[in-house]
DNA sequence: GCCTGAGTTATACATTTGGATAATCTCGCG
DNA sequence: CGCGAGATTATCCAAATGTATAACTCAGGC
């Protein structure tokens, strides 16, 4: 009557690191933190419990693994949207800007796991670097990209400007993905778009018209 | 050696609930949904962890009232914003976002509570309607105002500012919330009032001048 | 082909959690 | 001043959680 003792295939650690991180995010993402336990990460990663231990001194060492993952995969995905775009600075924002306003950034998954982390993030210092880092490397990113605008603007005026840019993003990416079904496809990257062009005083919508919903230049 | 049974006073259920309710939201947005715990709201409430069920009759029931309660107070905030301005539009408008952009709406709690709460609203009905009854009334509040202001503008261009407006002080709420040390005082005001003027086409800080920092009217 | 070591599982344990129930104390009322 | 009602506490309980440890099994080296 009793089973057998359940097979498994051993995995390199890279593989397993990986898949209990992002079974982690995953739960987090849908779940909050609570929804985190040590049992469901490793069902949902396909062990058992106590592997984690094997690959994790602790459960908030996998936290973190999965905390800093996420910070550096959006900033990853910040550094792509640059890519293979042209050099005048207009496309080259409003590429920046449509980047952070559809998926994979725009998803309701990555707010949750967002929202799911800060408290974590605000009680662990290791984490709070870690996030201000990623913070401001994108505020950053953002306000180089508005500085090369053929404007005339000084330092004060720039760091007002990326702030609100910042924000102005980072609430449509929070409205867009928690209520997704409230816009039409594209709607919030338009809205974006034309936001953060009248607060800068260009137009960013004539520069973006070549490039579609996708991210990819229509040929 | 058995000290003796804890001595207290009966209160009212009105104080006694909302003396229960403040515990929950500020145990949530210090630690999130997991700090939360009956014996950590009984400990801040003054209580004994008991008691938490002779009022409510199961723990989702305190934090569906907690959530419920934040939710009325921010409506009252917007409400109160208005209260005493003049009726010039640009005035209207302009109260209106600076009353968003400062305590006691911004504010580190505040956006600690959003967060947290977020999974649990996104996974109950219940929450879910009292979330998107909340938001819209905010976001319809501000449409009015802006479609009050003296312009031009069909619906759609009013709905799509609307949205732009909201993200905005949204964005620049959660910046201004969980980095204060970031900015000067009345920076997150100035910033989204010239920023939502500019998305709308008028000048909302020459209307604002004279209101100060603290919402009353300079005399 | 076996055998050793590391990857993986199974089991156990102390703690914490939300919930239930009975005992007891407070306070308004006669 | 007594007393009854119900507000409040004390105690108990089952389930879930993170962690520790022992047992097993897969894979490569001799």
């Amino acid at each position: 009557m009793d089973q057998p003792r359940r097979q498994y295939r051993r995995e390199s650690e890279q593989s397993r690191r990986a898949s209990l991180i992002a079974a982690t995010q995953s739960l987090v993402a849908e779940g909050g933190p609570q929804a985190a336990t040590v049992r469901a990460i490793a069902a949902r990663a396909g062990v058992t419990p106590g592997l984690i231990r094997h690959y994790f001194r602790t459960k908030d060492d996998l936290t973190r693994a999965a905390y800093i993952a996420l910070m550096d995969g959006m900033t990853d995905k910040g550094a792509d949207a640059l890519e293979g775009v042209g050099a005048m600075p207009e496309e080259r924002l409003a590429a920046f800007v449509a980047a952070g306003l559809r998926p994979p950034v725009l998803d309701s998954a990555a707010v949750g796991l967002w929202a799911g982390y800060m408290h974590q993030v605000r009680n662990d210092p290791v984490l709070l670097q870690v996030h201000e880092a990623g913070y401001l490397r994108y505020r950053d990113a953002l306000e180089a990209l508005i500085a090369a605008l053929p404007r005339e603007a000084d330092a004060a005026q720039l760091r007002a400007e990326a702030i609100a840019c910042n924000a102005l993003i980072d609430g449509l990416w929070v409205e867009g993905s928690l209520l997704p079904g409230s816009f039409a496809p594209g709607e919030i990257i338009t809205i974006g778009l034309r936001s953060v062009g009248a607060i800068l005083g260009v137009d960013l919508l004539a520069h973006s018209a070549m490039v579609s919903d996708t991210g990819k230049k229509l040929t």
